[in-house]
DNA sequence: AATATTTATCGTATTTGTACGATAATATAA
DNA sequence: TTATATTATCGTACAAATACGATAAATATT
């Protein structure tokens, strides 16, 4: 039984935890970089430098997409991904606070 | 063939998805969270308060241990569990650092 | 020594993720 | 219209994650 009990936890958990798991593959943190780096969204360059099949790119975009990561629009039979610029500020907050929560010093610790 | 094609990628983009990872499950953020919050180091009681069998907490903790986000000490039969809050302070630079490279704003962007 | 308590590990079932080739879908170019 | 190029989706194979019960391991207690 490994019915994925998410939905026992917050809203909030939830979320972060949807963020993380887009950041959990190399290859997702890879293309997103590639994006930010490039000054134009690639598309199928993104490909050409990754040591993936162009199926599995496609994937990984995708995932990257559903998440709010990146952005997708089609230009004639490309496709142009980019980097969601005010989704990313998001997510960032959503990491800051956890990271914010994790970071108060606990003085009476056991370990 | 998923035969994890993580190796393909920079030492860097591995260490921060295995970090993301470790974030990848609304459990193991709830964990974290009560870590941070309590001002002893709970243990057992961890089980207690999470809608998930003992065996199931028991490896969400192995995990986050894996991953260095807590630190965990032997105490008689009980094991006591923290925030590892040295380590926690350079996984966030690592997101940082992600996040920084994401926010390069782009002008020349096709969506 | 025997029992009770607590936690880790094992075995297992099920689900999800990863990866590829093949193919469909879409739009441009000839 | 036909051919070409690009990308998404489908089908599939395998790997990894998730979850639980059962049990082992370690220590405290009686």
């Amino acid at each position: 039984m490994a019915s994925a009990k998410t939905e026992e936890f917050s809203t909030d958990e939830q979320a972060l935890a949807a963020f993380a798991k887009a950041l959990s593959h190399p290859a997702r943190i890879a293309i997103l970089k590639i994006l930010a780096e490039k000054n134009a969204c690639v598309c199928g360059n993104i490909v050409e430098v990754m040591p993936l099949a162009q199926s599995t790119v496609s994937q990984h975009l995708k995932e990257l997409k559903n998440a709010g990561f990146i952005k997708g629009t089609i230009d004639g039979p490309k496709s142009c991904y980019c980097i969601n610029t005010d989704a990313i500020e998001t997510i960032l907050e959503n990491f800051n606070q956890l990271f914010a929560t994790l970071k108060t010093k606990n003085e009476t610790n056991c370990c």
